[in-house]
DNA sequence: GTGGTCTAGACCACT
DNA sequence: GTGGTCTAGACCACG
């Protein structure tokens, strides 16, 4: 993972995002452990602290929890799991849908353009392991 | 148009984003006088001054211009207006593939969700205009 | 007389102050007769309403007066043209002092400074008339 | 130093030209580290905000520098500050030497009144420090 | 009534 | 506590 400065999306929040994201995927799975704050600050360099505030809104939304001085954990409740996933597809489709209805493109060719996108990313990632 | 106040996005960027969109669709011809400031703050409920500061980043970006005091103009070159709609959709379809890509959605899957979603769209506006 | 619509000083006040220079010289002198608002605003190529505005302030001021619908009249009172003359004197002076003494250049080094920069100007005057 | 609010001049521009000042005479030093915006604000009773845009713009003309979330600095580069030096001294004689030349002040005259007020600042300051 | 600018206050991300 | 940004209100020059 790498952090973007660009300044267009805050630090923690994409932290809390990749978390997500990993989780969502099951690349990161229930009831393991993440990384302490300082080990994952230094990895993204980017200050403990960022990883703190990010850590303590996951804390919140209940995507992690601690006991005590331990490392922490991704929660064990698969209902909120699940919620994550189906969250994060909703928010994409609906932005999405939304923003071709504003600009009045024919289904058909939202779909084609999707196509070709993803056929883009496909042939890079291949481009990349060879 | 309805400006949203949930903070994700700063109302000047949704009236940019708005008058790209209008203009993209060809909704806000090309030569065309835009509200005044006053005119569209009344409208939106918003302060002239947001209206102002929405309105210049536009003229920046070369969208619209104005002579002097008189009401701001929409750009009549057609080449940045096409320019305009091609990078709103290549901005849309980028981040929503990203998305997808990201959260490891199969293809069909994503194309059955976007499906659903215009038609529940389709679904409200048939209901409107009853 | 030129106008600069560089926008650093608004345009009336332009206007001001050049009667307030050509006063102070004697170049225009007590009594005499000045343009209309239609006939400056059209040499100067600027709105007349914006003459207009000048004007009034300079009546304000005791420059300038006018009786009925005949043309404006500079003042008679040669008090108030000598305390013109003697302020625009003034505030130059005095804020050129200010400056220079804030950036503690010597005296020796800022007469030098101005007899340098009034050569060039004469300098340039004679090429001209050349 | 002290704000006027006569509002000939705005705030934030009188801040910058402080700044400029004390940089050319080297009251601040290359390499030094300036107020906060609230620390300035509150001393000279304006706005954080209006130093803001005052540091924004100094920034903006390499005058100063931050990184990330520390204090700003004076910039190191001395041929920045020599070159305000420069500018603000070439300034400050060419609008003077273009007042006396428009007043058709004789050169003799300027310099005695120049002295003249020269003297009186002399005295000031003495006085006070009395 | 038009656009332009300055000052201000509140809020945010980050350390 | 630091700098950065968004919204707002008041005022200005111009037509």
């Amino acid at each position: 993972m790498a952090i973007r400065f660009d300044k267009r999306e805050a630090v923690y929040i994409q932290v809390i995002r990749y978390f997500k994201e990993q989780i969502a995927i099951g690349e990161i799975k229930s009831g393991q452990e993440i990384p302490s704050r300082r080990e994952l600050a230094q990895q993204l360099k980017i200050n403990p602290n960022t990883v703190q505030r990010a850590y303590k809104e996951m804390e919140e939304e209940g995507l992690i929890y601690t006991d005590g001085n331990k490392p922490s954990i991704i929660t064990k409740e698969m209902d909120r799991i699940k919620e994550i996933r189906e969250s994060l597809i909703t928010e994409a489709i609906d932005q999405f849908v939304d923003r071709i209805t504003s600009l009045q493109i024919p289904k058909e060719q939202v779909f084609e353009l999707v196509q070709i996108k993803l056929n883009e990313l496909g042939k890079e990632d291949k481009e990349k392991h060879d």
